[in-house]
DNA sequence: TCTATTTCCGTTCAGGGTGAAAGTATTACC
DNA sequence: GGTAATACTTTCACCCTGAACGGAAATAGA
């Protein structure tokens, strides 16, 4: 424990406070964190100078005295990009470092480049996105569909994309870009997005499945994303708990409910539109969709204990009427359950406003915020009055 | 951070360093640790005051110069009971500060006694045990069959002992023992116990399956014990993938492999015997096991990404041989699972010894260690050159 | 036996950090 | 304009660390 430790510690503790309260008085500060007066003057007065953080004014006058000038972060310092790379859109969402969007943007991705073609157009989508901010871009993060391993930031697993397992994606990526980059697996982003700012938003523990193509998955303890060694935390649709020792991926995903609906003669385009259809004859395929979510479900209960179980990706949606069922369902297996079963959000958002969440993190550390302190930026309702719909329109590029 | 914080968390390292590394120089602290020679002394003199250290001599003379006086913890200074409470055996361990055992036992378990008497039963027995050291003992940990709740140590879910969710059962045993007690699964404390002497010695992240009459399971993440609010977490017994959705502890464990070899006409007592029978017929059966415990290890796997997975309790030996093969067939399934499957090191002693750690943790916290630095202690071959069986001796009370 | 050397241990001191309290600035109210 | 209230700043005593210094113990060698 060298001299600073000290002074880093409490710097962090002042910066955790402006980022999680918004605009706050040095007393507040003071009051709320239990460091003395003294100790908050002098660290916001640094902060101050290094240019970090900014005085604003207008307290509310009802009292008399002196009044209190209020301290935030200085919103206009820096941009982060967040995006979420998927097979077949890419969404992009510019936010400044107080995580208010600035720009968003879908694009349908080209699903046809090679690695370092793709990597140039990603590159140039996020430069043409951040636009003038560009200067001072502070990192970007990017979700991709497939397994990242962080150690040595490699991808795998990737059925859907599998240009970005080429180690040259990412190196080509972030030389383009010319700042850091990073990466993680696109339901790890998404779980993010709803811990932050979404249905997880009250939680402390919290698992998010994204029904897509496939089954993606990820989890949170404490408030902090638990990634294992290989990036497959959560991913319980490799069950071997289907028929004949199947995995559970082949039930419970679009994929999976496509070819069982074609193999009873009934060729579906979506995997939504499988649920939204009234055949009766696609009763047992839904039937044996809700089993295979139900073990889930179960096992997502019994691994990690979650306050609340957000299910997003592309037929969440159609899962929604069923919400209800399955969390009683779910209570039947195991009663002890305080887990909720809810749907995302954010909707098509929550992953590229997670990784929006991660590039702030990877930003806020460069100024001095402790690991620890992570979990609890941005604030909250850094997204209320913000237009989520405008965010997500599709720009054809 | 008030001005003694850092006093108090280099305290907290020079003590868990000491405690981590046996007798040790001050010099080796400082280098080891990064602190400041002074820093050390001054920490060392304050701890041998309080009686918490001392010095002693027997250096190796091979190196010439001034001899290095050693410190170690002061071990006799305070001691601390383990218990294992089983459904039919009570294990006890005895061990000082440094977790050398003194004393064990077994004893048959009481089963038919009401909460209160089985208080007063074990409070005595553990007096007993504990014999002339009682005047200094620290701390007594229990573990029970059953599911703990910490935040209001609760008991529920112990089928095989229901008196012990009885709230008078702790409250009277904590009267009588008239020191702290600590409560957990018996499944948690025996991963404890492995995870510090044990086949999880060199695991973060470790994993463990009690198969007993029912099936428990202990988690630990980052060399500590990973427990959910209601202390469910692992047991996924509760997993509806058996037929007919069934939770697979009905096939994978003692109760669940009996019944099934008396469904076939064969009445076993013990459910390791069924395992050891050579008879045909039930080929099946262990097939069965064998397919339940492989998505359960799946789950593990994926759920947490262990580096081991142990594998204690009544019929784990049994399984020894099979534990090959079920790596095997684990590594097909996820191929990038980095999970050891071995059986428990410490046999039936790990819960007992788990629950000394739990208590030496308990007793180190009122030392002065921090949370995050118990993870670490006490030192790993604290049990090298003890007599296991020893400790094991049966004793009717 | 006596001295030099080596290798530690313990202490002193400067520097940086915090919190309590005293001091200053700013505002509202009379 | 005076007074009270509130917000912030400065001062000061104290605490903690790290580097440097001096002391102590044991061995090696004469």
């Amino acid at each position: 424990m060298e001299a600073q430790a000290p002074r880093r510690a409490n710097r962090s503790t002042v910066l955790a406070h402006v980022l999680t309260h918004g605009p706050v008085t040095r007393t507040a500060i003071g009051q709320e964190t239990d460091l003395s007066p003294a100790t908050v003057s002098r660290i916001v007065e640094v902060l101050l100078d290094e240019g970090l953080l900014t005085e604003t004014d207008g307290t509310p006058t009802t009292t008399r005295g002196r009044r209190a000038t209020r301290v935030a972060i200085a919103a206009g310092r820096g941009v982060v990009c967040g995006v979420d790379v998927g097979g077949s859109n890419v969404r992009l969402v510019v936010a400044d470092l107080a995580a208010t969007p600035l720009v968003g943007r879908t694009v349908p991705t080209p699903a046809d480049y090679d690695a370092p073609r793709l990597a140039r157009w990603l590159a140039d989508l996020i430069r043409q996105t951040v636009g003038d901010n560009l200067a001072r871009l502070d990192c970007v993060a990017v979700g991709l569909p497939g397994a990242v391993r962080q150690h040595d930031r490699t991808v795998c697993n990737a059925p859907n994309l599998p240009q970005v397992e080429d180690p040259d994606f990412l190196r080509l990526l972030e030389k383009r870009l010319a700042v850091g980059v990073e990466v993680d697996n696109d339901s790890n982003y998404a779980l993010l997005g709803e811990l932050r700012f979404g249905a997880a938003r009250d939680a402390q523990t919290a698992v998010m499945f994204t029904i897509g193509a496939g089954l993606g998955a990820g989890v949170a303890i404490e408030r902090r994303l638990f990634r294992g060694r290989s990036g497959m935390v959560g991913e319980f649709g490799h069950l071997p708990a289907g028929p004949l020792g199947g995995a559970l991926e082949q039930i419970i995903s679009g994929h999976g409910i496509l070819a069982r609906a074609r193999d009873l003669g009934l060729p579906f385009d979506n995997a939504a539109d499988v649920f939204h259809s009234t055949d009766s004859r696609l009763v047992p395929v839904k039937q044996y969709v809700e089993q295979a979510l139900l073990i889930i479900l179960t096992a997502a209960v019994v691994a990690y204990e979650p306050e609340v179980i957000v299910l997003g990706g592309g037929i969440s949606h159609a899962l929604k009427p069923d919400l209800g069922r399955l969390g009683s369902r779910l209570r039947e297996i195991v009663p002890a359950t305080a887990a909720a079963v809810q749907s995302a959000e954010l909707g098509d958002l929550s992953g590229a406003l997670g990784a929006v969440v991660a590039a702030l993190h990877s930003a806020y550390g460069r100024l001095g915020l402790a690991e620890a302190d992570l979990a609890h930026v941005p604030q909250s309702d850094a997204l209320a009055g913000c237009d989520l719909g405008a965010l997500s329109a599709t720009v054809i590029a």
